[in-house]
DNA sequence: GGAATTTGAGAACAATCGTTCTTGACCGAT
DNA sequence: ATCGGTCAAGAACGATTGTTCTCAAATTCC
């Protein structure tokens, strides 16, 4: 009964996210919101509660979404050096890539509920590059947690940096630098169908 | 001839770099820059002609004071697993460690001047890296710059996600790990005076 | 078809933002 | 001692913040 929303709330979710993930959450104004959006201001605060509601549902949104796959999609990986890739790829080129990073850096500190999102989505990745590093049987086996929270960190900061930079390359050439230096090159012991990509210097 | 100023200026440009690296900048308002510094509103202005001018001030002090010294300790460093443990550790206990952090993710992507400021003091970090990593043996001499962005990459995620898990000892440990990985145990061929920090896995 | 009910449109709210202005206190030079 | 110039103190500015309120439009149930 009543009359029916003339809204998508998905899509008002994502380009909610996508504003946040651009200009920040104090940088971006419920006035931004209601004009790209297209929602009025009675229906956000309505289906919301607050511009802090939203902020919390685009953030889950991103989470479940964009960044609990990609950590799934990571477990599959057959060793180190490509998860690393496949990551820092994927979380360089998505919609609302740098929703996650800018609640981190801008909100996580001070906000519990934000905070909490945020441990979930690190704790599920590092889990993750964790479970590579496990299987694998190079050096990096017995490092454990810990490494894969600094791969985790190092995905974060060159997201970080290519924010501004716009070198888009930045991002994929310094990460494979990384994984090249992690595992040797095991042309002696195929890890497993890894494909065409191999560990050259190019 | 004047009445002199009361106010110090040098203290008051830390203390507001302080409580920019701790809120951030659009989180601390005049008000808040006022009430702790000690220093009058049309001071603050006559001095440093707005916010955003006593933001780009403390900046600036930031990195000359803390980024590029720590940036020329790393020159020196003996070799990179020593290097990327000096910058950690630094980094992760700065008075306003967080400053150069928050612009980045904060203001680098929509302010020029900032940008310019985080750049420099990136360069220089990844300068320096780079340079340790050219004069070690290990794997890591060839990959150079891209390694050297990786690694500082590795550093500010670190801090980024120290600013929330209050755990300090996530950084120092994960950087440790990541060290470890990076450059076999040089015990067969010792790159200088390292001293007693042996490259143990406590 | 009419009452109920929910949405959409926009004015209006108090609070806070960064900034400027006015006023009087202070100090060095004349 | 007086004048010129700078500073501190705080009120006040318009603009913007997030949020709420009022009212007309639109739809479903009876």
């Amino acid at each position: 009964m009543g009359r029916p929303r003339a809204f998508d709330e998905e899509r008002a979710v994502e380009a909610a996210a996508e504003l946040f993930a651009r200009r920040g959450y104090e940088g971006t104004s419920v006035d931004d919101l209601v004009t790209t959006l297209g929602v009025h201001r009675g229906s956000l605060y309505k289906v919301f509660g607050s511009k802090r509601g939203l902020y919390l549902a685009a953030l889950r949104r991103h989470l479940d979404r964009h960044v609990l796959p990609l950590a799934d999609e990571l477990v599959g990986a057959s060793d180190p050096r490509r998860a690393l890739a496949t990551a820092s790829a994927a979380y360089d080129s998505g919609p609302a890539a740098g929703l996650l990073l800018l609640a981190q850096a801008e909100l996580a500190h001070r906000d519990p509920e934000v905070a909490a999102l945020t441990a979930e989505a690190f704790g599920a990745l590092e889990k993750a590059i964790a479970g590579v590093l496990a299987a694998s049987d190079g050096p990096a086996a017995e490092a454990g947690p810990h490494l894969a929270a600094a791969l985790t960190a190092t995905v974060l900061g060159l997201r970080l940096r290519s924010r501004t930079t716009g070198a888009a390359g930045a991002g994929p050439e310094a990460a494979h630098a990384l994984a090249a230096c992690l595992a040797p090159p095991p042309a002696d012991r195929p890890t497993g169908p890894t494909g065409p990509d191999a560990p050259t210097g190019d």
